[in-house]
DNA sequence: TGCATATTCTTTGTCGACAAGAATTACACA
DNA sequence: TGTGTAATTCTTGTCGACAAAGAATATGCA
């Protein structure tokens, strides 16, 4: 046969420092599509169980979670998926606002032909979401295009801070959308295209003005939708 | 420092989960405050033997750490303390600018008294080094005055990022300054004052202003510090 | 000597196990 | 039946040990 060695009883079967990452990933994936549901339960075993690893990769990809305020914990006692807070929402408006206009003002002042590329491949893949209407793809392709922005304009700090927010916001959308059968995807397409003309003209107070109100649309939109939820609700 | 050892057995000698903590805050202290250098080796077991516990806390430690960007992990080989970006300052000083003014705006507008009193307070703290000559004291209520503000502008988003932004110019601020013997402390304390000022009269525009100028103040203070090289420009 | 390869060493990533808190249940007692 | 307390369970925090991946060093051969 083979096998001088006799070999231990665990067969890694997985590179070595790929298991974080992996559970990080997923996870993560699972906290912004809302398939964790906010204020769930984690259960480190469990999830030892189901990846099928020592909670020690476990325990680090949700040390980085809880970094990224995806996760709340709770010291000695549990810890469970990050609650959205609707009641004050202004402040994230407020920086999701200012973030669209800075970074992409930022990338019609610092873009490369590379990174062209990169936001018409995002735009594309956006595009197709919507003719696909596919809810949950159009969310993820939308904050990728924005990301991808945001790499244009090479400011590491502001792109932190964005990323946060967009995850955060693909939390909130896909909490209100289930399905898109109004005009709004494709009207945000068109807008995006203007926002790309800015970028490739290196018109920065153009960029700053379609993107503000690209922002503004994008908050109207959610304000809406969530009164419309609310309204069954007793008054606040 | 250490307690007398009077069980046989192995004597925990301290709570549950502030192993963590206290090992975070303290080299969180010590890069900020540049004990240890920006590019330096961090040791794992070193750091275990140091406060006598297992690596496992040491590594949750670093692992928020890392997350903040304090320090850089290679995978499957060394972790060392992040290096400062001397080449490419810009995008901090966007990032700062920009941070220092919304966050004092936000702080006119949504301040209540009791953040007043915190304002006062740190204030108080950054005068107080000021008249002592005493540098390092100097650098850190400085960010502190400013984090307080921006506690009052209610924004965890902006928050975030800008204690980040604070940090980071800590290092770069101990890094030049041995001591002061100028005039500009007594100025910043001035300049400081009239913020305060602005927020308790909840004047937006006059604390945008007041805080525009002086983080260009600051900015341009660290780029004569540096070598005499002119960053290019970049309006916002 | 110079270079390629094998061996050792150092540091990190992962594991299984155990103990401490907190929550939950069981229980005694009025 | 209700309540305060003790035992149990359940989850997390910590530990010591081992294996893997690089780096450093030694070895063999032309």
């Amino acid at each position: 046969m083979k096998a001088p060695k006799t070999k231990p009883a665990a067969v890694p079967e997985r590179k070595r420092g790929s298991g974080v990452k992996f559970v990080y990933d997923l996870l993560r994936d699972e906290i912004l599509d809302l398939v964790l549901a906010p204020g769930s339960p984690i259960d480190e075993v469990q999830l030892a169980e189901r990846f099928s690893m020592s909670r020690t990769p476990i325990r680090e990809a949700l040390v980085r979670l809880a970094g990224e305020g995806l996760i709340d914990t709770l010291p000695n006692r549990s810890t469970m998926v990050a609650n959205l807070d609707f009641l004050n929402m202004s402040p994230f408006f407020d920086a999701l606002t200012l973030m669209y206009r800075v970074t992409t003002q930022l990338a019609a002042q610092n873009r490369r032909p590379a990174d062209l590329e990169a936001i018409h491949a995002r735009q594309a893949e956006f595009a197709a979401a919507v003719k696909a209407q596919d809810a949950l793809a159009m969310i993820a392709t939308n904050a990728a295009f924005h990301a991808a922005i945001a790499d244009a304009g090479r400011n590491p700090y502001f792109n932190s801070l964005f990323s946060r927010l967009l995850d955060e916001g693909r939390r909130f959308l896909r909490l209100y959308y289930q399905s898109y059968d109004d005009r709004l995807p494709q009207q945000f397409v068109d807008e995006h295209e203007a926002m790309i003309a800015a970028i490739v003209a290196r018109d920065t107070a153009l960029a700053d003005r379609l993107s503000k109100a690209h922002a503004e649309q994008i908050v109207q939109q959610i304000q809406k939708l969530m009164i419309g939820d609310e309204r069954l609700d007793v008054t606040l």
